[in-house]
DNA sequence: ACCTGAACACCGTTCAAGT
DNA sequence: ACCTGAACACCGTTCAAGT
């Protein structure tokens, strides 16, 4: 609204990727992904559009970095020890979890996770912070890269579609009226072709998302252990 | 190239929304998502941009559709019959993998799937033909919910992943040597940071990425069968 | 080396005008 | 009721020109 004011403010410091990197990041959590625009970035910059180029490709190679940056600080962040020598199970969960709430802080790493995952930077993290524990967890090493591959594929693919209904929700509508109105028309539909759906409507009205998304690790888990059962 | 041939040879019926569903999901294979543009779809029927909005309020819902449309399609085509009375873990590998083949053949409809998901008409598919296969199994009552959202959230982020990769690689390139090229990347980690990232590099040259999904499937069913037993 | 800002080609969407 | 196509506001990206 008040450009000048920005403007003026800023631009104490010359330009460099990573400044551009961090006001994306801004930028995409303030005004979602369709917000994220070279013009609005300069403004927030106090810079032209053309400035940009000299330290990023293109648009896609920005939001490849901001991507990474987000995902490096979601592992980084320790979590708080719940226990004192935490088993890989716990492990898991502890990095399972703070990527959902990294995800579901910031919706648009998760399309981006999701769209092009494979190959950048972001995946070795990813990779290395799961596959230690399935590794201790005594998963033959043969089965290494399957089962931590599958296991991140989950993780990304759950919270990035838990992140973009939270989108669709907005932060001021009511959950809870808007999961009864999905649960209305489930259990509207025809009963010769959706006796299940019907069924579960009732279900989805009060559920928690990271309970579900956290339930669904644990089955994982639960298939591992199965599977391969720790030598006892 | 030549709009002429084509603009003449069609538009011998009205337009109409399936028409124009039908003709978005052409345009969205051929050319990509970043292809679907309401000026090459208005050239590929024949007609003018604006004449879409009279059938189709605006580029999203052309998305919604067009992703419905490929998944009822895939949940339609009953996949041939491997055994005469299929168990429910072989019924859920079918529907898994009959969405597995459908997204990699029309990767933009993995993109569409986990940004948006919840809520629309797809859903209920999705839900009611694994969700019968989760009661089959003997999840309790309590669970269904629970366990089918995760079973689909699993199904729909890997495949969108898979595809994503795909993608990036494109018809043309060599896939051995695009694997072999990131193997090599991983290999050259720090060996202090990245351990098991290192050791499984070799272990992705190979693999197979419809095997891979199903070992996941496979891992979430045998969490299931842990956690609830069949009675016997 | 780094930045400026006008310019280019393109996009989703609207809407007065037609049939 | 349905279609046309010009027009609007906006976008990613380029690039000659500046410092």
């Amino acid at each position: 609204m008040s450009p000048q004011a920005r403007r003026s403010a800023r631009r104490t410091e010359a330009l460099s990727r990573e400044r551009i990197v961090d006001a994306a990041i801004a930028v995409l959590d303030t005004a979602g992904e369709g917000g994220l625009t070279f013009r609005a970035l300069s403004e927030h910059l106090a810079t032209g559009p053309g400035a940009i180029y000299w330290h990023v490709a293109n648009k896609g190679e920005l939001l490849g970095a901001a991507t990474d940056a987000v995902v490096a600080a979601a592992l980084a962040a320790t979590p708080p020890r719940t226990a004192p020598d935490p088993s890989p199970q716990e492990r898991i969960r502890a990095v399972a979890l703070a990527l959902f709430d990294a995800i579901d802080a910031h919706p648009w790493v998760g399309v981006q996770l999701s769209a092009s995952a494979w190959q950048v930077t972001t995946t070795p993290r990813l990779l290395e912070s799961t596959g230690r524990q399935v590794r201790a967890m005594g998963v033959p090493r043969a089965e290494w890269f399957t089962v931590t591959s599958v296991l991140v594929q989950y993780i990304l693919g759950a919270a990035a579609q838990n992140a973009a209904n939270a989108q669709v929700l907005g932060p001021d509508a009511d959950r809870d009226t808007y999961l009864d109105d999905v649960a209305r028309v489930w259990e509207a539909l025809d009963p010769e072709d959706y006796p299940f759906t019907r069924v579960v409507g009732d279900q989805m009205r009060g559920h928690d998302d990271r309970e579900q998304f956290l339930a669904g690790v644990d089955l994982f888990l639960a298939g591992i252990t199965a599977r391969w059962p720790p030598a006892s």
